[in-house]
DNA sequence: AGATTCGCCTGAGAGC
DNA sequence: TGCTCTCAGGCGAATC
């Protein structure tokens, strides 16, 4: 389930890789995934030259020499590997790019959440860029922005905190972690939030995804890195999937429990 | 508007 | 062994 330190960690390998080189053949094996593949990306992005490679939230966008943008994003399962280009395709490989280095990069996605589409040249935004907030590596958050957001709302802590359209990135795992860091309980809602304990929530939030991006990112499941290597975080993970284990700080159970349909891990002794 | 729920997908694991 | 059931979850859409 890739978040933020799997993306940016996928986003440093295409640059490593891709950066430079050219765009020979797309090979597109379905006609979409959460959406339907823009019908002439192929003839579009045929012959150009890769010249950037950023991060928006959870997408990675492949900047072309002409201006056109490749935006990807790996929903649940996803995959992006580079391999010889004498690859043979797989279950799930949906989208293989050529490149002019005889390697070819393959677009795996079991649970087909992830996104491909393609921004013309002249084409400034996109509809699922428009409402992503702020990186959490952006300036902007500060723990009294933070509280100025969470002010009058009520909400759990911990689906503000998911909500793309506040903070850009961060997913189940890394919420729960960055919750458990700071001694916050998931549940309490955003406007009982205090200024000291965002003052705490802010730092943690940066520790968690700085560890965690310097970890490769956690593997679980379908993630791994573009070279394959797996990221090593989960070991890392103080609450997530730790029901029922001692609690690193306190020893206490760890609990877990549904919020928005998702599961929630936390020290119920330790977090207020 | 904010809050909540649903549905898209497949594979892994549990239970019978 | 093989079937069925449940769970995992990012995020847009729909609903209240």
């Amino acid at each position: 389930m890739p978040e933020l330190p799997e993306v940016e960690t996928v986003a440093r390998g295409l640059r490593k890789k891709a950066v430079g080189h050219t765009i020979e053949k797309l090979v597109l094996h379905r006609s979409g995934l959460r959406f339907a593949f823009p019908i002439h990306m192929a003839m579009a992005v045929e012959g150009q030259k890769i010249t950037k490679i950023s991060r928006r939230s959870k997408y990675i966008l492949i900047h072309l020499k002409d201006g056109g943008v490749i935006l990807l994003h790996l929903g649940m399962s996803g995959r992006l590997f580079f391999h010889k280009d004498d690859y043979t395709p797989v279950k799930h490989d949906h989208v293989q790019f050529y490149l002019d280095n005889g390697t070819c990069l393959i677009f795996n996605d079991a649970r087909r959440f992830g996104v491909l589409d393609y921004l013309e040249p002249k084409q400034k935004q996109h509809k699922l860029l428009d409402n992503i907030g702020t990186d959490p590596f952006d300036d902007t958050l500060t723990p009294q922005w933070l509280l100025e957001k969470f002010r009058k709302r009520q909400t759990p802590l911990k689906n503000l905190l998911m909500d793309q359209k506040i903070i850009a990135g961060l997913g189940n795992i890394y919420v729960c972690e960055a919750l458990f860091e700071s001694k916050l309980w998931p549940a309490r809602l955003g406007s009982s939030v205090t200024l000291p304990e965002m003052k705490k929530l802010v730092p943690a939030i940066h520790k968690v995804l700085k560890a965690a991006i310097e970890a490769g990112g956690s593997s679980l499941r379908d993630y791994v890195q573009v070279d394959g290597e797996m990221g090593f975080f989960q070991d890392k993970f103080k609450t997530y999937g730790r029901e029922g284990k001692p609690c690193p700080r306190c020893k206490t159970p760890i609990e877990r429990f549904v919020q928005q349909g998702r599961s929630t891990f936390a020290c119920p002794n330790c977090q207020k």
